[in-house]
DNA sequence: ACGTTCATGTCAGCTGACGT
DNA sequence: ACGTCAGCTGACATGAACGT
């Protein structure tokens, strides 16, 4: 038998059956005991082992009186071709779980830094633990691009208070939280409690983070015909506990971080002189992920941890 | 919808190695 | 030399993909 000597074998020639049938071929040394190992008949067992011998160019196996033997170059292939079927089986059937104490992922979260004040110390402390090689990314995002984000993989979960976020998008309640108003301790004009004239003759500051829907202080105010001085407008919340604490403004914040700040001092939460909408803090995922495990694992972790 | 092409499988018969 | 066993080959069937 004559082999055509290729320089490069062309891998679109190797269909996969055939690296099975060399397989079985190097397993049983027999066409025909090779042939039922893998389900097919003798004749399409030595039709294979042919493409292969031509695809290959070496007869890779040939009678001798011990059965069908190796040639040294099939012998060359066998542990490389193993570990290639091996790495197959395992990716195709593969159980569809994460394994978060072994898992090198990182996972891409979207949020605010109140998310990241709220959410993060206990997120980590639990990864610690159970996930140990896992890491954690926060970015803060406009609601376009949030959805892009979310679509193409790029980031996992968004978390928070995320209103426009809706079609095409799976969402779960962790909880609902109002707003406060946080003043300094020893504000010239503010005692204990916060009258609508007190609120309404003060300067204030207001946040409005890309991608959440905390604008919805100002709507409440707008409908009720309320105005009132903006001394400072900013996209981020952490500045505020500092600012506050050494001006006379007044802000209107969600309850769970005017909590956060209390610590820090010089600050004093009131209750509203208006009724403050009640949120809820979502979170939010794309539903080609809708099934993905790690996604999952991510998802069930927030709703074990956060969930009231 | 139909015909053609191609890949893949089965069946039957042939070939070669080996043991007696 | 002959029988047996194992593998090879050609003819044919089947089904999917593709073009008209």
């Amino acid at each position: 038998m004559q082999f055509k000597v290729y320089a490069k074998v062309d891998i679109a020639e190797l269909d996969l059956k055939l690296l099975v049938a060399f397989e079985a071929m190097l397993h049983t040394r027999n066409v025909t005991a090779a042939a039922d190992a893998i389900g097919i008949t003798q004749p399409a067992m030595s039709t294979a082992l042919g493409k292969l011998r031509k695809v290959l160019a070496d007869p890779l196996f040939v009678r001798t009186s011990q059965g069908m033997e190796p040639t040294p170059f099939a012998m060359e292939l066998a542990e490389p071709i193993r570990d290639a079927l091996q790495l197959l089986r395992q990716t195709l059937n593969r159980d569809k779980h994460f394994d978060a104490a072994t898992s090198t992922r990182t996972f891409r979260i979207v949020m605010t830094d109140i998310g990241e004040r709220v959410f993060l110390p206990g997120l980590l402390q639990h990864l610690s633990t159970v996930a140990p090689h896992v890491s954690v990314r926060t970015v803060q995002l406009p609601v376009k691009e949030m959805r892009d984000a979310l679509e193409s993989g790029e980031m996992d979960l968004a978390v928070g208070f995320i209103p426009d976020l809706t079609s095409g998008y799976y969402q779960q309640r962790l909880f609902n939280r109002s707003y406060v108003c946080i003043a300094r301790t020893n504000h010239p004009h503010i005692g204990d409690t916060l009258s609508l004239e007190q609120y309404l003759a003060a300067s204030h500051a207001i946040v409005s983070a890309p991608g959440t829907g905390h604008d919805v202080v100002e709507r409440v105010l707008a409908e009720k015909g309320y105005r009132r001085r903006i001394a400072l407008h900013v996209t981020h919340f952490l500045a505020i506990p500092l600012i506050v604490a050494n001006t006379d403004l007044v802000v209107t914040i969600p309850t769970m971080l005017a909590e956060s700040y209390l610590p820090a001092g010089n600050i004093k939460m009131l209750t509203p002189p208006l009724k403050m909408p009640v949120y809820a803090i979502r979170q939010y995922w794309h539903e080609r992920f809708h099934e993905d495990p790690a996604n999952k694992w991510l998802r069930e972790l927030f709703c074990d941890l956060f969930r009231d």
